[in-house]
Formats: structure tokens, C-alpha cells, sequence
DNA sequence: CAGCCGCATTGACCGAGGTCAACGTCGGGC
DNA sequence: GCCCGACGTTGACCTCGGTCAATGCGGCTG
């Protein structure tokens, strides 16, 4: 049994990201062991990582592109219920069995492990679980926010939320420094399934809030925003909150 | 530091339920260990647990009554964003500040442990971490339910739904034998907060359901089932989904 | 017992957002 | 270049659920 040793981040050496479950632990040897064991996997936009009920075989983090989670009534009602970017982990250990479709939203590379192998290593290294409970605890923690999205907020103030978030993951990926410009990922629908909406309201919002100058489309993938504490207040926050928090 | 031992479920031997979290696994040491720092709690109905920003001093889970988890705009728009019963675990471990208001429902018993120390323990004990992470991953797949549910179901399906909830943890508690009777154990205006409705709203859609035949209301808190099936379809759920699934 | 308060129900009305449909725009293939 | 299909925008209309207000219904206290 491996002695747990300090959290520390580590790069995966032949590896393009940091995975936040699997090398934020110390010990040299088990990366290694890790390492030699993954494997990458490519998908198209538009293709399906796992529908819902199917028995899903691996376990990993997104290194490039976006996946979302989501989940669809008998009737075609859908809803998105996560949005997984690069260093995202996807799966859930213990449970082959998905509760969700995911699907590749652009092109997406995913990093995988053999399931057994990965719940193998996670029962014999301690510090890979408690990276894990980190994980998990943040997620909900954001499906928690989300719900009250979901629930209470108005479509205005929900397009705007959606915006700071993606504001806030691009600013803490570094893209900081310039004027504030948004790639927006995923298409109008997709923006729907997440936020609870049909395509022509997240449309008539974006207007509503390009014609109340809060932003400016440059065009319908890019969005710039003069002023994020304007955003903020759209979106029906603590307006205490700056970009990073 | 403690072997990992098969999980298996040990009551605390002075404590009147079984902690989902601290009680399963097998050190009977570590048991008594955990008994000996641990005290209740009693709060009265409608009072704070903790508030939103506020620093808390323990981790535990319910003996007795019903917690609500909930997120207040600044308007006073209010999502709930969980709801405890007991054995449920309340409290984010690392993470000493809470993200939202608990407040007691009914009257309350909490069994709490000092945050420090449970802390501790946590890191010790390897089983104990990974119960906290089995228990996690559940509430993050019923709070994704809980998304699908606030996007994209109509009033009459939340309803439904919620009622469905209740009844399959009435079930699951062993009151199962009998015809199907929910005890309601909150307000009108909870279930609003619940499932982002009005209390009028609320009580419209319980009238409809009740002209329709999928329940009666004995009274305004004890409803009675006489169809699990019906209200399965009024929740807009796969039908294939019996009372325990 | 009266009076009151908290909870629940019901009705009348209205508006935010869904529905249906037309149109604009862009990019890729023949 | 032309066509077609995917994506996005805009408009007209309607419906579901929110808002405001009145009423009912115990339970509790003076």
C-alpha cells in the first residue's frame, strides 16, 4: 500500500494537461504506473462519449474540447446537467453504469483509463480519492448554483450567469490581460438544454442584452463584454463578486 | 494509520441511528474513538443551522427531523438546493464556510463532530473518505435529477415528481406494507422553494392532481397514493421505474 | 368563547417565455 | 456559381405560471 504523501501537482510526463483527479498526488512511481496504463481517444463534434444506461468501460478527464452531460425525457425534453471542459473529469467510479448522455459538443480528445484499473489504483492510493472528493464536492457545488439558475432566475439573468461563467473559466485560464472576449463553444440550442430555455429566447436575451449595451456581439460565436460588473448585475448576483471570484 | 478494511455497516452503539458516513466501516477502535468526540444537537423548528457565509464548527448528519439546504437571491428569490432526512450528512469537509442557509424544518437533531477533528479522522481512516465520496457522488447524480426536474418539467410534473420522492424514501424507510400514504414534512411554500414554484402555484397543481384522481389529500399534509403508477406518468418518468428502483 | 395568526385554497388578471412560422446568413458540395 | 442545410434572428400569438387579493380553516392565546 502506497503511504500518502503531501497533495502536490504533478505533470503527467507524456501527457498535453494537468489531470486533476489523476497527478495531483506526489508519488513518481504510481505515475508511472499511470501513465503506461492510459490511453487517448478522439471523438467528432456531435458524437456520443455515452448514452444514457450504457455500461461505460473507462474513466478520464477531457484534454481538449467540450463535452456536455445531459438528460432527455420520453418526450425530447432535454437538459443539460454538466459542461465539461479540458481537465474535466468524466465518469463516475463504482457505477458503470451512465445516468446521463455525453456528448462531444466540438472535436474532443478525451484521456482514459480502464475502468477496473482506474477503481484499482483509486482504492490503493488515498490521495487519488481525496483528489476525487475534492472534485466531486466542487461539482456539486456548481450543480447547486445551477439549480438556482435553473429555478428562480429570468431568462435574462440567466443568459447573463451563463456569460460570467464562461467569463470567469476564461479569465482563470489565463486568457486575462486584454479586453474581455468570450468564444461561446457551443451552439444556441446547446445554451437552451443548459439553461432551461428554448433557442429563440437565449436569441431575444442576446439582443435584449446587446441592445442594453452589456455586450457586443462580434459575431453570434464571439462576445465581448465592456463591462463585467454590468454582466454581473444583469445576472442577478452579489455584485461583490469580481471576475476571479 | 488504519488498515482499510471490506466495507460493512457497525451502528454507533450509543447513537439511536446509523450514520451513512462515519459508522461504515469496520474498526471497532476507530468506532468508539469517533463516539467518544462526538454530541448532539436539538434546534427548534424554522430556526438557522448555519447561514450562507458563515463559518461552521461541525460536521454530522441528522438523528432526527428534516434540513433544508437553500439559496437566497438578493430580492429574496430562494432555491432549495437540498433537503435532509435522517442519516443524511450534513457539512462540507475542508471547506469550513457554508455556501448556503440550513435551516431546521421540523425539530432537528444533529450528531456533530468538531470539524478539526473529523478532519483528521478523515485523512486517517481511508474507508471513511471513501464513504464520504460514495455519499457525494449520490447527492451530485440527485441534484442533476433535480436540474432536469427545474428546466424542463412543467408545474403538475414538479409536483408529481416531488410526491414520487418522497413516497420511494417513505418506502425505502420501511414503511412499506400498507397502502402508500406520504407524510408531508414541509410547508407549502418549502415545496415551492423545493421545485421553483409559487405556494399558489403549489397548491393549484395539488388540487388538479387530486380532481384527477392520482391522489387524495387526506389532509393538507398527509397525502395517500392509490396509484404509484399514475403518478409516475403524471411525473413525465420512464413507467418502467417501480416504487423501489 | 372570541379574536388572531399562520397556513392553505381559490379566483381574476397579466406578463414572461414558449410555439409556430418566416426570413437572414454562412459554409460546403456539386 | 448555385443550391442546400445548419444555425441564428425576428415577429405574431398564446399559454402556463406568477401576482394580487379575498376567503377558508384550524390551532393557540387571552
Amino acid at each position: 500500500m502506497i503511504k500518502p504523501a503531501p497533495t502536490k501537482h504533478i505533470h503527467c510526463s507524456d501527457c498535453p494537461i494537468r489531470h486533476r483527479a489523476v497527478c495531483s498526488y506526489a508519488d513518481r512511481d504510481e505515475l508511472d504506473r499511470l501513465n503506461a496504463i492510459k490511453y487517448y481517444k478522439t471523438y467528432p463534434p456531435g458524437s456520443e462519449v455515452v448514452a444514457a444506461g450504457e455500461e461505460s468501460t473507462a474513466i478520464g478527464s477531457v484534454v481538449e474540447g467540450v463535452v456536455s452531460l445531459s438528460k432527455t425525457m420520453a418526450d425530447g425534453r432535454r437538459q443539460m446537467v454538466g459542461l465539461m471542459f479540458p481537465s474535466d473529469f468524466i465518469g463516475r467510479p463504482n457505477v458503470p453504469v451512465a445516468p446521463f448522455d455525453a456528448l462531444a459538443v466540438t472535436e474532443v480528445t478525451l484521456c482514459l483509463f480502464p475502468r477496473p484499473r482506474f477503481e484499482r489504483l483509486m482504492r490503493d492510493i488515498p490521495a487519488l480519492e481525496r483528489r476525487l472528493l475534492e472534485i466531486t464536492l466542487d461539482e456539486l457545488d456548481a450543480a447547486r448554483d445551477w439549480m438556482l439558475l435553473l429555478g428562480r432566475k429570468t431568462a435574462q439573468e440567466k443568459i447573463a450567469s451563463f456569460l460570467t461563467i464562461l467569463a470567469r473559466r476564461a479569465a482563470a485560464a489565463g486568457d486575462s490581460g486584454g479586453s474581455l472576449r468570450i468564444a461561446l463553444p457551443i451552439t444556441r440550442e446547446a445554451i437552451g438544454d443548459y439553461l432551461g430555455l428554448t433557442i429563440e429566447t437565449v436569441s431575444r436575451q442576446m439582443t435584449a442584452l446587446r441592445k442594453a449595451g452589456v455586450i457586443v456581439l462580434e459575431d453570434a460565436r464571439n462576445i465581448h463584454i465592456p463591462d463585467f460588473a454590468a454582466l454581473l448585475e444583469a445576472a442577478g448576483e452579489d455584485s461583490d463578486g469580481g471576475l476571479i471570484a
